[in-house]
RNA sequence: GCCGGGAUGGCGAAAUUGGCAGACGCAGCGGACUUAAAAUCCGCAGGUCCGAAAGGACUGUGGGGGUUCGAUUCCCCCUCCCGGCACCA
């Protein structure tokens, strides 16, 4: 709020908004907990909220709300997901889904812990299960979210390395392992013969000794149905790989692994190699299936070790000397600087080179490709709960998945739901809702019951501020011209991975649809750090939060907001202590009561015309300062957004005119015309450096000061370079870079006369008598260093 | 293990390009005002040591080393804290 205030008052037209991600299952849990409708209970703490904003002062253009509860905003989500129906991007699909039993829905990988638990329920492993859900086909911009993040130079490296993880891209090889029994499939499920494996190091093929499954594999499913023994053993396994990611340590977990009893075929070599299953193998990355290279892979190298599979170099370091060659390194050897041996035709070759060549015939022998996979899933948002935008599909026996046609938007959520946690999604209990007519052949069908994540509502909201009263269309692109890409998003980290990353996804899905015109929603992101009170994050579920509503009572909004960034650099944890912003208030009765009391003169001194009478020297320091003042405080507008040392500044600012009162009374200095003058610009421009953090405080001086009007049009105040500078400076003077005196010199006073100053200098004299100098340092302004022996 | 960020007085912090470490504020101490208190105003204040005091000496930005006339700032090594990712094949 004090950026885009500062920002008016230099002239900008700047489109500050605020509006409500309302949907979800937080909302709908409170609601339920506390017996109250969910969208009574949501547009109530909305009020409430709003109106605590109100008297924060925050300057919101209040007519471009949103809200995304409302059916006027989720509208254009169903729209939009017709629109990714249309293009192929939403499909529907049987798949394991993450199911967590507290919420009674399915979660996004997004929204699954790095320990197995939901993010809402931290203690509450995740389950998985089989359900039809519908998904964004988000994968498909996978490698331009990944190739765009190096043109998003005003966003904080942390977060583009975080989605960088995220979107994780791996280039590497599918190869197709035959099992040995392939000919004769006869008593083998729909798995079929082959494993098809992923790898990044291709061309260490030649040194796979065995293949690993994943216990969760089709194939293991397949070998296991006829053999209990290895059902046990597997399901011991799945049990093992559970825990370790209930412990979030799944990368230490011990490996453990059981034989199949059956070989595969490398197809490179013709050769037989042992299948296992493994507790470290994956099944959701790659294929759940690797091919097991001991020699040149850690992990693999530990499993054999530990089983006593075979260990087979294939690439040797090349070394820097060419006449060493190692032929013995030591095991595992990972590094990719290697040149392959026992690699039949491929010996010889670079491992860079040897990737290529091999992948390349692979491929021409249809026995596999080269291939690029990613960590990021396709999204699932189907949400078998209450609380968010109906997906508008409709199943009819004849024609199968429907859409809702356009016109008949929005499908809006019905209200008086009985809301239990049990028997999936509570629309298929409202019979009104689900039976519908075909709009194709109608006959009856039945409606999609499943809701959208609440993520969909906040990937395109900020779009809809441009335009949020349009009811034929989500916005008008003419008008997200004029606005976008955004100047400034500002947020928390945690939004660094699943908002940031469905935001630029939905972005590039509306470009490709015409709608906009962006690459990218967002130019420049700054991501605020958290408030931290008695040691923890201060939150709702913690406790101990301090209601806006308290502080303003207690100490008035405008040390509530002076206070938040004062305290610390909006960048870093706000430590919030009661004590420190007493001290904001205390500093705010200074500024009142100097204005105040002086108020009368400045504006008998503005009526008359300003005399020509020399400043003072006590007034023109106050000049110096103010314009001092007034650089530092732009100059961190315009830069870091340290507010905590502008406000430091202003204060600064206040304490010397303390000073400056109290010296002129001591020396009953009759207040000049140019003096009342001077102080009359002071006050002015004391005023509106405050606005853009108190702008209760600062409306109300100006006021007092006879001034009329809206400060946020006021003009900033500019700065005088010639008036800020010092006429005077004290120059430090070390010894063999000590501090050892300080000698007063003329701004801009040259070398020679500062070194002259400084060696006639009675305490520079003494601490230099008897040595011999080696070195005078001149820094112009800043110092002196004489270097004695 | 990998990738970010961080460590400065009793506390929140500042030092923007290698140039006076601790601005500003909190808490503290002293003084003024007051019958008194609150509020307000003024002043002191990194640590250790010397000195009655004025003042002075040494030391000090997580630890160790280096570059430099000079390092909170640059380089190397290490410790701890926070966040993210992680048998990703």
């Amino acid at each position: 709020d004090a950026l885009a205030r500062y920002m008016w008052m230099n002239g900008y037209n700047v489109l500050h908004p605020m509006g409500w991600d309302s949907f979800g299952l937080p909302a709908e849990n409170a609601a339920i907990q506390n017996n109250t409708p969910p969208r009574e209970w949501t547009l109530g703490n909305i009020a409430k909220m709003k109106a605590q904003m109100k008297r924060l002062g925050f300057a919101y253009d209040w007519s471009r709300e949103v809200t995304t509860c409302l059916p006027d905003y989720y509208h254009w989500n169903q729209w939009f997901f017709l629109k990714f129906y249309e293009k192929g991007l939403a499909y529907r699909k049987k798949s394991k889904v993450n199911w967590c039993p507290q919420c009674a829905t399915v979660l996004a990988n997004e929204q699954v812990l790095p320990n197995g638990c939901c993010w809402r329920h931290e203690d509450t492993l995740v389950e998985q299960r089989e359900l039809e859900q519908w998904f964004l086909r988000i994968t498909k911009y996978a490698d331009e979210l990944l190739r765009d993040l190096e043109k998003l130079d005003g966003w904080p490296e942390k977060v583009r390395t975080m989605q960088r993880n995220w979107i994780g891209r791996s280039e590497g090889a599918l190869v197709d392992f035959k099992l040995d029994y392939a000919e004769d499939r006869s008593g083998f499920g729909p798995a079929g013969g082959t494993i098809s494996v992923f790898t990044t190091r291709i061309d260490t093929i030649f040194g796979a000794t065995s293949v690993q499954l994943a216990p969760q594999h089709p194939i293991v499913a397949d070998l296991a149905a006829s053999n209990p023994d290895l059902r046990a053993k597997v399901d011991q396994l799945i049990v093992e790989q559970r825990k370790a990611k209930e412990g979030g340590d799944i990368g230490e977990i011990e490996k453990h692994g059981v034989s199949t009893g059956r070989y595969a075929i490398n197809p490179f070599n013709g050769e037989k190699i042992p299948v296992w299953v493994a507790n470290y193998i994956l099944m959701d990355y790659g294929t759940g299936a690797i091919m097991s290279v001991p020699a040149h892979d850690d992990r693999d190298y530990e499993f054999a070790k530990k089983y006593n599979l075979e260990i087979r170099l294939v690439v040797l370091p090349i070394s820097n000397d060419p006449e060493e060659t190692v032929t013995e390194p030591r095991l595992p050897f990972i590094a990719h600087e290697g040149m392959l041996i026992n690699s039949g035709r491929f010996s010889g070759l670079e491992c860079a080179d040897a990737i290529k060549k091999m992948s390349a015939y692979a491929e021409e022998k249809g026995f596999g490709k080269p291939t690029v996979t990613y960590r990021l899933k396709d999204w699932g948002i189907s949400r078998q709960r209450y609380w968010g935008t109906p997906i508008p599909m409709l199943y009819c026996e004849k024609d199968g998945i429907v859409p809702v046609p356009e016109k008949d938007l929005p499908v809006i959520l019905p209200a008086n739901v009985d809301i239990t946690l049990a028997g999936g999604s509570p629309l298929g209990r409202v019979p009104e809702f689900v039976n519908v007519t075909c709009p194709k052949c109608g006959g009856p069908a039945r409606r999609e019951t499943d809701t959208m994540d609440t993520f969909v509502d906040s990937s395109w909201y900020f779009y809809r501020y441009t335009d949020a009263h349009n009811d034929h269309a989500p916005f008008d692109s003419k008008t997200v011209e004029y606005w976008f890409p955004i100047d400034q998003y500002i947020g928390g980290v945690e939004h660094a991975i699943l908002h940031l990353i469905y935001s630029r996804f939905w972005t590039k899905f509306m470009r490709d649809l015409g709608l906009v015109t962006d690459d990218e929603p967002v130019e420049r992101l700054f991501t605020q750090g958290m408030v931290i009170k008695d040691g923890a994050k201060m939150s709702k579920s913690l406790g101990n939060v301090v209601s806006p509503d308290e502080m303003v009572a207690r100490y008035g909004a405008d040390a509530a907001r002076l206070y938040s960034l004062f305290a610390a650099p909006p960048d870093r944890d706000l430590d919030w202590q009661d004590s420190g912003i007493e001290g904001i208030q205390r500093f705010l009765g200074r500024v009142y009561r100097f204005v105040t009391r002086n108020a009368a003169s400045a504006a008998r001194a503005q009526a008359e015309s300003p005399s020509a009478t020399p400043l003072s020297p006590q007034a023109r320091q106050i000049q110096r300062k103010l314009h001092q003042t007034i650089k530092r405080v732009s100059d961190d507008f315009q830069g870091r957004w340290h507010f905590n040392t502008c406000i430091s500044a202003i204060m600064e600012l206040v304490n010397a005119l303390y000073a400056y009162e109290e010296s002129a009374m001591a020396e009953s200095q009759s207040t000049g015309s140019s003096s009342a003058a001077l102080l009359a610009e002071v006050q002015h421009d004391l005023v509106l450096l405050l606005a853009p953090f108190a702008p209760y405080l600062a409306h109300e001086l100006w006021e007092m000061l006879g001034e009329k009007g809206n400060l946020l049009k006021a003009a900033w105040p500019k700065y005088d370079a010639a008036l800020a500078k010092e006429e005077e400076l004290e120059i430090p003077v070390q010894i063999n870079g000590k501090l050892r005196s300080r000698v007063t010199v003329p701004a801009g006073a040259s070398e020679s006369f500062v070194l002259e100053r400084a060696l006639a200098d009675e305490k520079v004299r003494s601490s230099i008598a008897g040595k011999q100098i080696v070195k005078k340092i001149f820094v112009p302004g800043k110092l002196v260093n004489i270097v004695v022996k």
